[in-house]
DNA sequence: TAACGTTTATGGTCAGACCATTCGTAAGTT
DNA sequence: AACTTACGAATGGTCTGACCATAAACGTTA
């Protein structure tokens, strides 16, 4: 009788990956405060040591807390793996991923899109401040500037959702449309949709700021609904197709 | 002119970690479909010898992709990496982690939900099929019957969100808001709210759910718009401050 | 002071070894 | 024939020790 309880003492002694314990390690250090962004931890060789494991353990934990975003690798001396301040750039690296992975058209996530940004709209409407509205005027000004470039006009247009999303003061509502945004950018990327487009965007950007600017919320939410259909319509001609193999997105496609 | 052109000639020969461009590679292969779900990788030794790197290298890029959720390890014989079928796993822990560094307090997360989840709602009251219905059904009953068990109960309350992110077809909508719940259910883990509180629960989903079933788009959004912002409000007391000012992790203290 | 080697700490890569786990199969047993 | 056991092979997990490449700090020299 007593042999089966013996069997269950001695077996689990350890059945996880021994890097994956040493990312865990890490991760709740950094988690907990303990080392902040922006300092270095031990190198490689120092981490091995006082871990009490090889060399090779280490590097492979880094791979994971380096594709998380929480640590960056610089080499050379004085280099080794610096904390990090986690921006939504990893969670929109997933999101895209999944996305992909799963064949989700557009569409959808231009849906997604309409279920939030007008949201963000109405608020920055009530909550932003003089110098946010600064950068999204200067962002307005800057997509008027550049509409003969396709690249710096985006880069503009980026600008403006960006100073949007910290203007309406909920990070997770600017997580998640910041990571939207990537995803329709990652799947028009390259594409030149041509300077009538880009005029066409620019006004309606520029309707969404004045509604925000003279603190208009409910304004401000349909100018966002309007200029999210309105890119949606305008641009998805450019991509091959709205909606790929397993399912079909419906929204205002023609 | 030719002493210029050949520095940029003989520069570029490989500043990027070998493991990176091994991921790249194995990422891309399974992006374009040339390996299926379910399927195997060649053994980190094959792996090694076909990319003619060392095997740590094949190894480093493997817990990235392991990280991303694209791989899954088994060891043993007929072991190896096989090609995952991605859910919103990665992408909800992904949240989660830039959360709480960002120390981001829970109410932010509820109001995020309060944009996503009614939208949800009035979308399944239009478009959820028989099955759907019916799973929703069986979880309200299973939350019925498990008023006694916090577990348990939970169990049942994520089925029906799932249920929910399932009937209203788009999964993007889907991945996000199980991101969020994901998050909320992570801050208030292991907390028991108690009977009355779970009852309460379980009536709100209730009234969400036949709203659903009778078709009731703007009922249900409704109702989904009362069910979050009574959770908040029964359940925020529970955890030590809804917006904690710089520590982390203090539930049981003082 | 400025330019240029030198040193040194650190990550990047590799080869080779050995252990632990798991599965298939062959041998043995009932 | 059916079940049990023992063995072998494939595979991931871990370690050791070495060498290279890079980048910053240091010292030397003009």
């Amino acid at each position: 009788m007593g042999s089966k309880a013996n069997l269950r003492l001695f077996k689990p002694v350890r059945a996880v990956r021994l890097s994956d314990v040493v990312a865990d390690r890490i991760r709740q250090l950094i988690l907990q405060g303990h080392i902040e962004p922006g300092h270095r931890l031990p190198s490689e060789r120092q981490l091995a040591e006082r871990f009490g494991t090889s060399r090779a353990c280490i590097r492979e934990a880094l791979r994971q807390l380096e594709q998380q975003g929480i640590v960056e690798i610089r080499k050379g001396a004085r280099g080794g793996a610096f904390v990090t301040r986690v921006d939504g750039e990893s969670l929109a690296s997933s999101l895209t991923l999944l996305l992909k992975l799963r064949r989700i058209p557009i569409a959808q996530v231009t849906e997604a899109r309409l279920a939030i940004e007008p949201v963000m709209a109405r608020r920055a409407a009530q909550y932003a401040r003089p110098e946010l509205i600064e950068q999204m005027a200067a962002a307005i000004q800057g997509m008027k500037e550049h509409l003969d470039s396709e690249a710096e006009f985006e880069q503009y247009d980026d600008a403006f959702h960006h100073a949007l999303g910290r203007s309406q003061g909920n990070p997770v509502f600017e997580f998640l449309a910041m990571a939207l945004l990537e995803v329709i950018r990652d799947a028009f990327s390259g594409i030149d949709y041509g300077v009538d487009n880009r005029r066409r965007l620019m006004r309606s950007h520029a309707r969404v700021f004045k509604a925000i600017q003279r603190g208009d919320g409910v304004a401000a939410e349909r100018a966002m609904v309007a200029l999210i259909k309105g890119a949606n319509r305008w641009l998805a001609p450019f991509i091959a197709s709205s909606a790929p193999p397993a399912s079909g997105g419906n929204l205002g496609e023609d």
